[in-house]
DNA sequence: ATACAAAACTAACGTTTGTTAGTTAAATCT
DNA sequence: AGATTTAACTAACAAACGTTAGTTTTGTAT
């Protein structure tokens, strides 16, 4: 647990106004003042108010592609495939709740080569994610219904897991993994 | 199919814009260029820009509250029930499309009494849902695993289908309503 | 104590924001 | 044709926006 700098703090405070109010609704005085700070002084640290947002979406991005990547190119079966996947989203919306607001609902804000490099992982994480499901259905583990639907279906719970987690820190990580493995692997099996 | 207002014609396009960048990103000005006229043009027509967003979120919110009251007050079975709600939900969605952006990401812009109001209703509705499953688990129909993650599992998915449909309208309705019945309702019964 | 770096400050900038006031053009009704 | 309604316009406002420049305070190391 190494001590943070100024910029982390203030991207982590950010990330958690943006997730209550969305990217565009937060000012940089909103900012500034859940810091205790002047919005110019946000300036020693971070050289604009894209940065912060790039950064908070990008790594998180490259995160989930990364392990993506892995998964995809295992030697696993299937519906292990599936489940590893399942519990990388978790792993990852744990560790980083509050970015995965901006991820999800503020990415089109991003500029520059941020957009189409965004868009890009985006793309190739659902369409590997659909190849395992293809490749699932036609090997017969994975029930014989409309692939897009079934990959929506579980993308959907697993993107939406950061609005709900927070608020049901009762629920242990243990039943969390288990029960939405289970919840979700029912749903698609054969 | 009567022709609508100006008035309906502003906030159709309202939400169009709302849907693609979100509320606070959206301008006046954004929205009056969209149908080529001036930003103070629309105030001949409209009170504000939070009137904007309050009807479009309003309306659609009270239709789900409607319908999920009719169908928790009725003598169906579990089961019978659930499937109905997911009939309910594609079928709200696929009326009001772009206003469901609205209504799952900018809510928290509601001002005034429209807030609470429209907090209200979504707790509502979510209970509702969480009682039809607790019965369900209690009576042996439905999966016994923790009734949360149950809840947000299917809520997520439905939650979200405004984003996947206007994409995947190669898909038809018939398909649609039936694939995703199956889909969800295997992942929660017993 | 002095020097240096980190992090805050005040003041201000040019834009953009939602909105109002007052006016004109087009369409509809009597 | 004249009257009325509908819907556009131009011009402008005060407030809020992201950001810059220059300065002062605070903490740490010599």
């Amino acid at each position: 647990m190494k001590t943070p700098t100024r910029k982390e703090e203030i991207i982590k405070s950010a990330a958690k106004l943006f997730l209550e109010r969305g990217y565009s609704a937060v000012t940089m005085r909103d900012l500034a003042k859940e810091l205790g700070i002047k919005a110019a002084s946000l300036y020693n640290h971070i050289s604009s108010k894209h940065e912060i947002l790039e950064s908070l979406i990008i790594s998180v991005a490259e995160e989930f592609t990364v392990g993506m990547n892995q998964i995809f190119l295992s030697e696993l079966s299937t519906l292990e495939k599936v489940e590893q996947v399942i519990h990388l989203h978790i792993d990852v919306t744990v560790k980083n709740q509050d970015a995965l607001g901006s991820l999800n609902n503020d990415w089109m804000h991003l500029e520059g080569k941020a957009l189409p490099y965004f868009e890009q992982m985006r793309n190739q994480y659902e369409e590997n994610f659909r190849q395992i499901i293809k490749t699932g259905i036609a090997e017969g583990s994975i029930a014989a219904r409309d692939p897009e639907i079934l990959l929506f279906s579980v993308l959907s719970t697993l993107r939406t897991l950061y609005l709900w987690y927070p608020k049901k820190n009762s629920i242990d990580m243990q039943t969390l993994k288990a029960d939405m493995t289970a919840t979700m692997l029912a749903s698609i099996r054969a």
